[in-house]
RNA sequence: GCGGGGAUGGCCCAGCUCGGUAAGGCGCUGGAUUGCUAAUCCAGUCCUCGAAAGAGGUCGGGGGUUCAAAUCCCCCUCCCCGCGCCA
């Protein structure tokens, strides 16, 4: 949410964020808002007035009670505001709720280094790392290429789960493990805090980061009970200090989220849909700041540079986008996108997503920063994808896969992988066997 | 799931039986004082409107009773302890 100051003093501001951002649709949404604002001071002037009387003449009426004379004049001059002061209350909480679903649907300004334009045509490239390899042989599809290598089981996961959901098997379950340790040591590295969130958040929680009118259909809700399945651990990591008021000499606070992360989206986009792609289920390490106004803008730059030295680590080569104004979300004011090259699609595709969301999140949820009983401000809150680990191991298997149809893993990652250089040897049985496992009688520990 | 106890300002906690408009402590900030850190004293410490003076709001949430609700009545949520179940 943005500023009430800047709704009142620089309407304009607003407004020419709207159409940078191409929004053009929500300014009657502006208007209303500074419609309502004026009603609601009005509303709010008024009744507070009309509380102000009462208060004066309940005064006056236990001061009578007290020196034990009659105040029944009094009283009968006070029972007629309770209905006053309740029916305009109504007016007013009505006139207040309408402002702020207005203000809420106003999206964050964006910072003047967004260049303009329309949709993702007009993303501005930054900056390439690494030289994208021809490959001399013809590159299998990943997920081709690990059912075949029998580490990855997309049919037995739609049997049980259904499309979107897959049994990562041998190494590449390793991988995936390989590459969130990997990624969880390298932000411990440089000073990040792992955490481990709650993979489900209650309805309160969850309306602090998000509009979930707009995101319900694509999250998961557990039957019976007032709990989301996490959509990305930024989100458990906002919740986790709302109300609350940050020790000023304590930020900027760094957070590792390590989670897995549950999202409803499929729809058929492009090549190679099927994969591990686009999934309903996948795992990633997410970088979530919260820090000072005026440090928000440097840590932004620090935290894509974490993510593209890890890409650096991996030897998979990037290039790194700043999102156009039409492209950005709501909440960011700024947004830098890591598209990762993916060989067998001919082009860099999205692996990651980097946001200054500076105080919109804060207001919201109402993380403030400072000293208990000092000056106090909103803090800024940021968030980039280290890594997830679905997308990212696609990038592994088509770069590195070789002619023999195995796939080479990065340096990096051997040591989380007992030494293993390469994925694929000796497998290719997991998805032939059939082992029918009996179930015990309660269950198997 | 059953039983019991709770939710009050940044934190701790009083007030609730008996309605009269949130006491006290800690922490923090500023000031005074003393040759230092300390101690002591004073003021401040949430949200909204207002240029200011000031006014209003706020006791987990929502209703109700009343001139007046932290306090009385009804409904709901959450937390803690014990029991049950159980990785």
């Amino acid at each position: 949410m943005l500023d009430m100051k800047v709704l009142r003093e620089q309407p304009e501001v607003i407004r020419a964020n709207l159409e940078k951002r191409g929004d053009t649709a929500r300014i009657p949404v502006l208007e209303n808002a500074m419609r309502w604002d004026r009603d609601w001071r009005e509303g709010q002037r008024e009744l507070d007035h009309l509380r102000h009387q009462r208060n004066v003449v309940t005064g006056e009426i236990r001061e009578l009670k007290a020196a034990g004379r009659d105040a029944g004049a009094k009283i009968r001059e006070a029972a007629e505001l309770p209905e006053r002061i309740r029916s305009l209350e109504a007016r007013v909480d009505e006139i207040q709720r309408n402002l702020r679903d207005a203000m809420l649907r106003i999206p964050n300004l964006l910072h003047e280094s967004v260049p303009k334009g329309a949709t993702e045509e007009d993303n501005l490239e930054v900056r390439r790392w690494g030289k994208p390899k021809a490959p001399a042989f013809e590159l299998k599809g990943h997920a081709e290429l690990a059912e075949a290598l029998g580490i990855a089981d997309f049919e037995r996961g739609r049997k049980a789960a259904g499309a979107g959901f897959v049994y990562l098997l041998g190494d590449l379950a390793r991988l995936d493990q390989a590459l969130l340790r990997f990624g969880t040591d390298f932000l411990v590295k440089r000073g990040f805090t792992p955490v481990f969130p709650p993979h489900a958040l209650r309805r309160s929680a969850y309306e602090g980061m998000v509009d979930l009118t707009a995101f319900e259909e694509v999250m998961y809700k557990v039957e019976g009970e007032d709990l989301f399945l996490i959509a990305t651990s930024e989100h458990p990591l906002g919740a986790m200090f709302m109300d609350e008021i940050l020790d000023a000499d304590r930020l900027p606070l760094k957070f590792a989220g390590v989670a897995t992360q549950f999202r409803k989206e499929i729809g058929a986009h492009g090549v190679d849909t099927k994969g591990l792609f686009r999934m309903h289920q996948f795992n990633k390490v997410e970088q979530f700041v919260f820090c000072r106004p005026e440090e928000s803008w440097r840590i932004h730059e620090e935290l894509q540079k974490n993510t593209e030295d890890f890409y650096k680590a991996l030897g998979i080569p990037f290039r790194v986008v700043t999102l156009c104004s039409g492209d950005t979300g709501k909440v960011a004011a700024k947004t830098y996108d890591m598209e990762a090259w993916f060989p067998r699609q001919n082009a860099y595709r999205e692996v990651g997503s980097n946001s200054n969301c500076t105080d919109y999140q804060a207001r919201r949820l109402n993380i403030r920063g400072g000293k208990a009983g000092g000056e106090k401000f909103l803090v800024h809150t940021l968030n980039n994808t280290l890594v997830a680990t679905s997308r990212c191991m696609v990038a592994i298997l088509e770069n590195f896969q070789r002619a023999d149809g195995t796939v080479t893993v990065p340096k990096v990652l051997r040591a989380y992988m007992g030494g293993l250089s390469k994925v694929g040897e000796k497998q290719g049985r997991a998805t032939k066997r059939k082992s029918p496992h009996r179930r015990t009688r309660r269950g198997e520990s």
